[in-house]
DNA sequence: TAGATTGTTAATCGATTAACAATC
DNA sequence: TAGATTGTTAATCGATTAACAATC
């Protein structure tokens, strides 16, 4: 790391992670060994003086005139990313949603275990899914040190789960639930809502077909 | 609408779907007829200011010294949102994620018809989930009139379906796949990629983990 | 009228892009 | 060396916040 005093937006965290993934795929085809700005620019759609800056926010691993190695890159980027560490994940709600998730997370070779899964449906408790029992929500406690909560569960148990979380001293919730949970300052917090993101566009679209019809 | 020449940005879509989930909530609770800007920043942690800003760039729909008509308020922003009108939909991959996808647009009374649903798989096509029959995607084509596709097959079948969506002539894609698709500008796009999240949040408590240790 | 909150403009903040010297 | 691309700084752009006159 290059200084520790400055901070990271989550903007460029997003596109850390956006790079990494296309460098993933560069090396999986390939016979190459370097990329440089402007070919990773021209595949993600990002400005290559943004990737430049980006990546000289988090150290210096390109060669002026040639590029970046594609492995020291990654590597950089991945121990940004914690992606050298494993993280211990509990997935509370083994509904569709929650079984999707754990199978894209165990899909890949990943640096996150999904230490324990919960439901609190009586006939789900205790049969598997993915070489996983699935637990009684109320056993969830401090005592599995779980770094990451992910909820797949109705809005309206979204809050509970959550609190139990808190409880035991998670470190970020990743909820996927409909509703906006509110955390303490030191928890980090994300919201993924499907039928938000498809209003969004439908939103998007709306307004754009509206605009083309006064012109 | 106000002034059809401002172009709304995604940010200001994605904050107007927020206050509408917000106040659809306070009206279901609620005996009040009336919200402001500043209750509705408190609970969404929203500035204030840039709520009223949000709203007038919709219209005028406050009442100064009272706050805004909750009715009004919702009815205002859903007309942009594109919710007088029913979206038609097609579902592609109906995996755990299809799935899920599919119950959520179910659930609440939305504005979203799925009228499609397809996998590639033998084994599926011709079975009903949620009453729909599951079709073979090879019957995808531009004779349904879908506005919006959404994609939930894996990363490596996805540029194919996302393909037969624009010759479709779709509107928008939303894709699940793990995997940027490149579409022309006249089709939204809009990528969620569930372990990218994830990635971020592992990312950004390392940063801060990181930075704590060297303070 | 007095009190409150909107709607809007100006100020600030932060993120992106352009430019270019440094250097492989 | 000449050519290319980085790394970084300055310029621009866009989004958020502060401030306050308008007005219910």
């Amino acid at each position: 790391m290059k200084d520790n005093s400055k901070s990271l937006s989550k903007l460029v965290f997003e596109r850390l992670s956006l790079y990494n993934r296309c460098i993933k795929n560069i090396m999986r085809e390939g016979e190459k060994e370097y990329t440089d700005s402007s070919e990773l620019s021209q595949i993600l759609d990002v400005d290559s003086s943004l990737i430049r800056r980006d990546f000289s926010l988090i150290g210096k691993f390109g060669k002026r005139g040639m590029g970046y190695s594609l492995d020291s890159l990654r590597s950089g980027i991945e121990g940004f990313l914690g992606k050298d560490r494993t993280w211990k994940l509990a997935l509370v709600g083994i509904g569709n949603l929650g079984k999707a998730v754990l199978q894209y997370l165990l899909k890949v070779e990943s640096n996150y275990e999904v230490v324990r899964i919960f439901d609190r449906d009586r006939r789900k408790i205790g049969k598997k899914i993915e070489d996983k029992v699935i637990e009684d929500i109320s056993e969830l406690d401090d005592r599995s040190q779980i770094d990451i909560g992910i909820i797949t569960v109705p809005a309206d148990e979204a809050k509970k789960i959550a609190n139990q979380f808190i409880d035991s001293k998670i470190k970020a919730i990743v909820n996927f639930a409909p509703i906006k949970l509110s955390v303490p300052e030191s928890v980090y917090y994300r919201e993924i809502d499907l039928i938000h993101e498809i209003d969004v566009v439908a939103g998007m679209i709306a307004f754009s077909e509206i605009k083309q019809k006064l012109d």
